[in-house]
RNA sequence: UGCCCGAUAGUGUAACGGUAGCACAAGAGACUCUGAAUCUCUUUGUCAUGGUUCAAAUCCAUGUCGGGCAGCCA
């Protein structure tokens, strides 16, 4: 799919203990969400390091797995749009889909064996007690008074408690490990909690559920994952992860957990805390929001899956936690865009402009290039009349020295077609321009005797006898400064108020009459756009710009 | 004042004891019927202090700074 990505210290792991023989060759790999919330690009990093690293190894595997142990936080809506967010980045999980709630009877008996190792314990003590025994991590734990109970009682007792003779809360089952230990995570963690809660997979057939710390490493163990790839947060979770399965009879070798540092990216957030809160406030419309870090908001505004992948190629993968530029996320996206989104014209902030010395009634079919950096991509027709719009950003009554564009007296090409004069102004009774009176000189025809003359700029422009009529979002960053939720700050208070711009009234090329969400688009000069998937329609046309193009006019002019 | 992890240009990332590279960003220029793209050039870096070594970004020690860990969340 991609040229293979440069190696990273999890790579030369994997290809390590493929050379060494460790799992008799094998990759296994998974991506393992919690199906609590749409999958964002932070998740997209996991995405390609789990199956990119599948991909790149003879006969390497990637399992979805949905870590669904907690039915008080999950649904199927997010199950749903998991599976259509990987694929759209373009994974193949085969047959290999699971739920950790596939396996909550195999863990069950797991449980018991540790049980009846003297491993695990029944114990009485509440949320609140629990959290005084723990101690702190500079402060030694305590042990519980339940910890000795024997192991036919804890036997009977876990019985009773998935047969749902307990309370919620009333009994945990909890490893026991080390109730000094300098890692709280050893501290006789909890192993199982007690839920009557539906499950959106197994109903009311369970009472109790497993924890993380023991549902995942059994999860990897029991699909024979060669590699569990988390995220550093769970570095302090290894010792368990390694302990739990140390205890018990499964195959061996065990799969070994490596962290790796979550993506970072100024000028977003990208908990799913604060997402869910963005979508349940009604700051931003939805999950697939534009303007969202989404995979969903993403692909909506325009975004490419390959741009995606390249973009995760390039950020690498290592240890440290950074903040990542999203001029770089960008830049993959302009890259690919560039070299696939056909070109066409379309007025945003539409000035009239007459000109006096085309005849009325004459309209020509100008030739247009679609796309300069595709040979094969042809060209099309484009309708030129004698009143067309111009862009407003594209003239000034009082040019500022490098302005290269129209003014009074000052010519530019019109893209495609003929160098435009300005001859006069006409402002409304607010003294506004309302309207440009220019000329063309007729010999300076794109592909004519003397189309060769040169001038400053060319600018687009459409014609308005043929334009179609518009919607267009202009979405910018959601956030006004880089690290929204750093510390001691709280993220709403940074929003951009600009982040969404909505145009009315644009002017487009009428080629776009039948605008295929599917289709990315060039507006020359301005960006890439596609048209929005669920407002656009073929009567009422609404576009998303994806992303502008670089601006070094904007840039000039300090910003 | 506990434990774990990390630190290389502005940002992200390479260099696996032997010439500190790359990408983005930024700046300058060329080209241009997109102020785009493309091309050329430029600026900026090994957290600190010791040690080992012929040689240290890399190994060791100490310190500094940053991140994580005290859900019956994942």
């Amino acid at each position: 799919m991609e040229p293979a990505a440069a190696s990273d210290f999890i790579r030369d792991i994997v290809t390590e203990d493929i050379k060494t023989n460790k799992h008799g060759g094998k990759v296994i790999t998974r991506f393992p969400p919690e199906p609590n919330g749409y999958l964002h690009i932070g998740h997209a990093k996991s995405i390609c390091l789990n199956f990119g690293i599948a991909q790149e190894n003879q006969g390497g595997i990637c399992h979805l797995r949905f870590d669904d142990t907690n039915p008080t936080r999950e649904d199927v809506e997010y199950v749903d749009s998991i599976q259509e967010d990987v694929r759209w980045l373009g994974f193949d999980w085969g047959n290999n889909m699971f739920y950790a709630s596939d396996y909550f009877e195999k863990l069950y008996y797991y449980a018991v064996e540790l049980i009846k190792l003297g491993k695990a314990y029944v114990c009485d003590l509440s949320g609140e007690e629990m959290i005084a025994y723990r101690g702190a991590p500079s402060i030694p734990g305590k042990e519980s008074p339940y910890r000795n109970r024997s192991v036919d009682e804890n036997l009977d007792l876990f019985a009773r408690m998935r047969a749902g003779e307990f309370a919620d809360g009333a009994k945990t089952l909890r490893a026991l490990i080390d109730m000094t230990s300098p890692n709280i995570h050893m501290r006789d963690p909890a192993l199982y909690r007690i839920r009557k809660f539906e499950h959106h997979r197994t109903g009311n057939a369970w009472c109790i559920y497993p924890m993380y710390d023991y549902a995942h490493c059994l999860s990897d163990s029991i699909e024979r994952i060669t590699h569990s790839i988390c995220t550093l947060e769970f570095e302090v979770h290894r010792p368990l992860y390694d302990w739990i399965l140390e205890q018990l009879s499964v195959p061996r070798p065990n799969p070994r957990q490596i962290e790796f540092a979550r993506l970072n990216l100024s000028y977003t957030v990208m908990s799913k805390r604060k997402l869910l809160q963005l979508v349940q406030e009604g700051l931003v419309v939805g999950w697939d929001d534009p303007r969202m870090p989404t995979v969903a908001g993403l692909r909506r505004r325009g975004f490419t899956p390959e741009a995606i992948r390249h973009f995760c190629r390039r950020i690498g993968v290592t240890k440290f936690n950074g903040l990542t530029d999203v001029a770089l996320l960008e830049h993959s996206l302009r890259e690919d865009l560039n070299k696939r989104a056909n070109r066409v014209m379309a007025v945003l902030r539409p000035i009239k402009v007459v000109i006096e010395n085309y005849p009325e009634s004459q309209v020509e079919q100008l030739e247009a290039v679609n796309n300069p950096e595709d040979s094969t991509a042809g060209t099309r027709k484009i309708p030129f009349s004698r009143v067309i719009y111009i862009e407003q950003d594209d003239f000034m009554e009082v040019p500022p020295k490098k302005f290269f564009r129209l003014s009074p007296g000052n010519e530019v090409r019109l893209r495609y077609a003929y160098i435009l004069k300005c001859v006069s102004v006409v402002k409304n009774e607010l003294g506004q321009v309302a309207e440009l009176r220019c000329t063309i000189d007729p010999n300076s025809k794109s592909g004519g005797t003397t189309a060769g003359r040169k001038v400053k700029a060319t600018i687009h422009w459409v014609s308005a006898a043929h334009a179609l009529n518009s919607e267009v979002r202009l979405y910018d960053r959601l956030f006004t400064v880089e690290q929204p939720d750093a510390e001691g700050r709280d993220f709403k208070e940074f929003m951009n108020s600009k982040s969404l711009e909505v145009l009315t009234g644009c002017k487009l090329e009428p080629s776009l009459a039948n605008a295929n969400p599917e289709v990315r688009y060039q507006f020359e000069r301005l960006g890439y756009f596609r048209a929005d998937p669920k407002d656009s329609k073929a009567n009422s046309l609404v576009f998303n710009r994806t992303v502008t193009l670089r601006d070094a006019w904007a840039k000039e002019q300090g910003h």
